[in-house]
DNA sequence: TCTGGGGTCCTAGGACCC
DNA sequence: TCTGGGGTCCTAGGACCC
C-alpha cells in the first residue's frame, strides 16, 4: 500500500501557523507581484474567493470581510515543508517528495488495515503538534487512488485526517462519488472529451475497456485508467535531477529599454546557475524569452524566445550570463512594453565541470571556483550579497510588488520572530 | 493601475542517416 | 498503376501537474 500525505491549503496554513491570531479566520496567499490568489483557507473559500482570482478584482471582498492577505514567500514555505517532511521520514522509511506540500509514503511492511490507519493518524497528530500544519492522508494500492482517498480524508472530519481504500468495494464506492475532473491526470481537456463521450464519473471511466481508453486517450490516459483499477504504473521517483531550470518573472512595472531587459535576465541567469550548481549539473543550452502584457489589448503584442547551444555544458554564471545578454539582442524590439522575461537552462547533464580539447573558455577550473565562491557567500550572507553588476540592484524598476510579506522567520536570523513576554 | 511560476511527459512531423 | 525499409534526432505543440 502507498500513502499520499497532503498539507491542507499549505501556503495559507504556514501563514496561519506563524500568525496564531488567524486560527479559524479567512486567509489568502498571493502569487508573485501580488497578482493572483494561489492558496486560501476554507473560510476564505466560503466568502466566494477562488484560487486564481486576480487580487485587484476581489480586493473589495477581502477588505469587507477582513481577510488576512499575504504575499507568497516561497523561502518560508520551503523551510516549513522541510520540517513537515522530516517528521514523515521519522515515521516511514521510504518517502518520496512529490511537491512542496505532498509526499508519497511507501507502507510495505508496516502491517495491515487498522495498523496503517493508526500509524498515519499518529503522524498527522505529531505534525500538527510540532508544526501546526494540518495534513490529510490517503492510503490505497496506487498513487492515483491514494490521491482520491486523501481528498476524502480532507473532506470528511470523521476520518481523523486519514482515509484508506483497501477493498474493491470501497474503491468502487469512492470512484462513484468522486468528481471526475478532480482525478489526478484528468485535466480540463480530457474532462470535456470524457463528458462528450458520456463518461461522467471516475467509476464509469475505470469500467471502460483498456482498448477504448487507449483509442481515445493514448498512453497518459491509459496509465490513469490502470491506476484507478488498482494497478500501479506511475513512477514519480525520477524527479531528483531537473531536466530544465527556469527563472522568470512578471515585472511590477512594464519596461521598454534594452538595459532593463538585460538586467532582468542577467539576474535570472544567476539564479538559474546557482540552482544548477546546487544539483551538481551543467547545462548545454540556454534560452531567453520576453513578452508584452497579454492583458493590455490596447498595446502592441510581442513575444519571442531565442536559444543558444553552448560548446561545452556549463554551470558558470559568467559564461551563461554572457550568452543570455547576447540572446537579448536577438529578441529585443524597441517600442514594445515588456511585462515578463525569463531564462531557461536545458540539456542538463550531471557534473558541473566538463572538459573539451578546444574549450573557448580559458581556465575553466578557476571559473568554476569563482562561481562556487559566489554561491557560498550568498548562502552565508544572504541572497544577492554579491553578483554581477549587469544584473542591477534590488531597486530595479522591473522588480516585483510584495506588499504583504511575512518575514523569513525560519531561515534568516536577522528576521527571526520577536516574542514579547 | 493591478492578471503567477516552475515543472513533466507524449506525440507528430520534418530532416537527416544508411 | 506500381516508386524500399528502417532508423535517429530535433522541435513544436498539447496536455497535465503543483
Amino acid at each position: 500500500m502507498i500513502a499520499l500525505a497532503d498539507c491542507n491549503t499549505f501556503f495559507a496554513s504556514v501563514e496561519r501557523a506563524l500568525h496564531p491570531g488567524l486560527k479559524g479566520k479567512p486567509v489568502c496567499v498571493l502569487s508573485s507581484n501580488d497578482g493572483n490568489i494561489v492558496a486560501l483557507t476554507s473560510e476564505a473559500k466560503a466568502l466566494g474567493l477562488r484560487r486564481g482570482d486576480p487580487f485587484f478584482k476581489v480586493k473589495d471582498i477581502i477588505e469587507r470581510n477582513g481577510v488576512a492577505v499575504f504575499s507568497g514567500n516561497l523561502m518560508l514555505y520551503a523551510a516549513m515543508s522541510r520540517r513537515v517532511q522530516s517528521i514523515m521520514r521519522r515515521t516511514v522509511e521510504r518517502t518520496e517528495c512529490y511537491s512542496i506540500d505532498e509526499q508519497f509514503l511507501y507502507l510495505d511492511g508496516y502491517g495491515k488495515g487498522c495498523d496503517l490507519v493508526e500509524l498515519m493518524r499518529g503522524m498527522v497528530r505529531q505534525i500538527a503538534l510540532w508544526t501546526d500544519i494540518p495534513v490529510s492522508v490517503g492510503i490505497a494500492q496506487t498513487k492515483t487512488l491514494a490521491k482520491v482517498a486523501s481528498k476524502f480524508a480532507k473532506q470528511y472530519k470523521g476520518y481523523g485526517g486519514v482515509c484508506m481504500i483497501d477493498s474493491d468495494q470501497k474503491r468502487r464506492k469512492a470512484l462513484s462519488l468522486f468528481e471526475l475532473s478532480d482525478v489526478w491526470g484528468i485535466g480540463p481537456r480530457s474532462f470535456a472529451k470524457l463528458s462528450a463521450l458520456g463518461v461522467t464519473t471516475p467509476l464509469q471511466f475505470a469500467d471502460k475497456s483498456g482498448e477504448w481508453v487507449m483509442k481515445y486517450f493514448h498512453k497518459p490516459g491509459y496509465q490513469t485508467w490502470l491506476e484507478l483499477n488498482g494497478h500501479p504504473c506511475i513512477d514519480t521517483s525520477e524527479l531528483i535531477r531537473r531536466q530544465t531550470i527556469t527563472t522568470s518573472r512578471s515585472f511590477g512595472n512594464m519596461i521598454s529599454s534594452k538595459e532593463d531587459l538585460k538586467a532582468s535576465v542577467a539576474s535570472f541567469a544567476s539564479s538559474c546557475c546557482s540552482t544548477l550548481r546546487g544539483q551538481d549539473s551543467a547545462a548545454g543550452r540556454v534560452s531567453v524569452f520576453a513578452c508584452s502584457n497579454r492583458f493590455r489589448e490596447d498595446l502592441p503584442q510581442y513575444g519571442n524566445i531565442a536559444t543558444r547551444r553552448l560548446s561545452v555544458p556549463s554551470a558558470d554564471t559568467l559564461e551563461i550570463t554572457a550568452a543570455v545578454l547576447d540572446l537579448v539582442e536577438e529578441i529585443y524590439r524597441p517600442g514594445i512594453l515588456f511585462k515578463k522575461s525569463g531564462v531557461i537552462l536545458s540539456d542538463i547533464t550531471p557534473g558541473c565541470c566538463h572538459h573539451l580539447l578546444f574549450d573557448p573558455v580559458q581556465k575553466r577550473e578557476e571559473r568554476v571556483e569563482l562561481s562556487e565562491t559566489l554561491d557560498r557567500m550568498n548562502h552565508k550572507y544572504g541572497v544577492r550579497t554579491v553578483g554581477l553588476a549587469v544584473a542591477g540592484s534590488d531597486r530595479e524598476v522591473w522588480k516585483n510588488r510584495k506588499e504583504h510579506l511575512t518575514p523569513n522567520y525560519l531561515t534568516d536570523i536577522d528576521q527571526i520572530m520577536t516574542v514579547k513576554i
